[in-house]
RNA sequence: GGUGCGGUGGCGAAGUGGCUAACGCCGUGGUCUGCAAAACCAUUAUGCGCCGGUUCAAAUCCGGCCCGCACCUCCA
């Protein structure tokens, strides 16, 4: 079955091919690291962490890119107002964008390049643009001449002239063409600065990506991606860059998410209405956070709201009450699959088979995260009721067994299942909670339900759900 | 001004020509339970912004209109 991915340079749904059968690149624009992230930021890479995931599940092996721009002008901006040097600043917030990734139980990236590490590299593709013509020096910076590309603006769907006319910045009458932009900035006095041979400077915004991404997954390499305003300039620009320095085809697909707003406005640090990940997840699991958001196909804006919070948590509970179920129903189970199968069981498994389909299915339709987990709960009802028809032994564990496998298969693929929710303390908090339901049964077999009663009533508070079920009580952390 | 996206049940959200309009949450009734919880079953849009049109058949295609949003500047 065929991948097929919304490509935003042709504007149309095509099918996957890699530039190198059976191997992925991707690179996707990563955070500047001046403040913590909100989840607007956090989008770009949930997405990607599924995308990765799901062409790892199809058996590609997957390289993942994703830059840190650790010099620019916030950051040497936030370094100047707290006292300290950019680099710390960006060390600083690099080591919170992984705290919250973490929560969110984003997976890494194979490469983090930061542009600090790759100023000759970036000087040396200046020198290649100035060779070739396509760009020019004026007073120690170094600019990108848009005319000198004929095919500028084939991202954005932009021609030099509409841009021209809806330019909304005051255009530096040095330039050749008001849309020409820098690709080395002399520096001023105080600012971050490396030996160029145009004098001391920086690099601009956009070169860094075009080389960081050459560099470490060649021309051509599958996937691009980021948020929608990068579209333009930035990744319109990369384009320019890259193709005009190489002569040859920058990225294969452009991928491109949608938005997060807030109280139906685009959610950002200069509007004031940012939700930072952190605030959201000191309050619920990280899991249902990434349920909310994979709930809504990636190219779609979400209008966040706290409030949509618990339906969130209570969906994602679902799946981990399963999982944690099959765990207890399948441990010390012998599940090697007999030789001859009733009927039901045959029915059962292909009815498994049906719903790996269907998921691929879904996520072959350009990433459809919100019907693939249509899917995943469509198989988890069939599961919960599989568990509760009947005992767990023989022929029936075997069968399970399958339907577990795929449940965390799948759930693997959108990160909803095998989260490790416990730290170090759920081993100690576990044995007390053991001991106390231990209590609570001799209540029980007493007949005094007010002390059992108010036990459960009590751990409930402290956010222990006790459950009693035929085969003893049992406990799960809210 | 230019470019693009969207309006589906109480809420969130899939579905882009044809089965009963997925799925999650909430509500209601039931099964199970000492009571609960979890889970399961049943139930909740004769209708998919509005008006026309094409078609045997449209939420899905075409035209018009209304509303919301984003990008064109740093921005995920």
């Amino acid at each position: 079955m065929a991948l097929v991915v919304h490509d935003t340079l042709t504007r149309s749904e095509r099918e996957f091919v890699p530039r190198d059968p059976g191997k992925v690149s991707i690179y996707v624009c990563g955070v500047t690291p001046y403040n913590y992230c909100h989840i607007g930021n956090a989008r770009p890479y949930l997405v990607w962490d599924v995308i990765r995931r799901y062409l790892s599940y199809k058996g590609y092996s997957v390289r993942y890119v994703q830059n840190f721009t650790d010099v620019d002008d916030k950051i040497i901006k936030r370094a100047n107002e707290e006292g300290i040097s950019a680099l710390e600043v960006a060390d600083r917030y690099i080591k919170e964008y992984f705290y919250d990734m973490d929560a969110l139980g984003i997976k890494r990236a194979d490469v983090y390049p930061r542009v600090t590490d790759h100023i000759p590299d970036i000087v040396a593709m200046v020198e290649k643009l100035i060779e070739t013509g396509n760009a020019y020096v004026l007073d120690g910076d170094v600019y990108y001449s848009v005319e000198s590309f004929p095919e500028y603006g084939k991202l954005s769907g932009r021609s030099l002239e509409d841009l021209k006319a809806g330019a909304r910045v005051e255009v530096d009458a040095r330039k050749h063409h008001p849309m020409d932009f820098v690709l080395w900035k002399a520096s001023k006095e105080g600012e971050p600065a490396w030996d160029s041979p145009w004098g001391p400077g920086r690099p601009g915004w956009h070169i860094e990506c075009s080389v960081m991404s050459l560099k470490y997954l060649g021309p051509g390499f599958d996937f691009h991606g980021g948020g929608s305003d990068l579209v333009f300039p930035h990744h319109e620009n990369e384009i320019a860059q890259s193709e005009a320095a190489t002569g040859t085809a920058f990225a294969r697909y452009w991928v491109h998410n949608g938005f997060i707003n807030m109280g139906g406005e685009k959610m950002a640090k200069s509007v004031g209405n940012v939700t930072r990940v952190r605030d959201i997840v000191k309050e619920y699991p990280g899991p249902a956070l990434r349920y909310y958001m994979l709930s809504t196909h990636y190219r779609s804006p979400i209008d966040f709201n706290m409030e949509d919070m618990p339906a969130a948590q209570r969906g994602w509970e679902r799946l981990r009450n399963l999982e944690e179920n099959l765990d207890r129903a399948l441990a010390g189970q012998e599940t090697a699959m007999p030789q001859d199968l009733s009927s039901n069981a045959r029915e059962f498994l292909s009815k498994l088979a049906e719903y790996r389909s269907a998921f691929e299915v879904a996520m072959d339709s350009d990433f459809n995260t919100a019907q693939a987990s249509g899917v995943l709960f469509d198989l988890a009802r069939d599961l919960n009721s599989y568990l509760a028809a009947g005992n767990i032994t023989g022929e029936r564990a075997a069968v399970l067994a399958k339907g577990r496998d795929l449940f965390l298969s799948l759930g693997e693929v959108l990160g909803l299942t095998g989260v490790d929710e416990g730290g170090q303390d759920r081993v100690m908090v576990d044995g007390l909670v053991r001991l106390v339901a231990e209590l609570r049964q001799e209540a029980r077999a007493r007949k005094d339900y007010a002390t059992a009663d108010r036990v459960r009533d009590r751990l409930a508070e402290l956010g222990i759900v006790l459950e009693d079920t035929s085969a003893g009580p049992r406990w799960r952390y809210n």
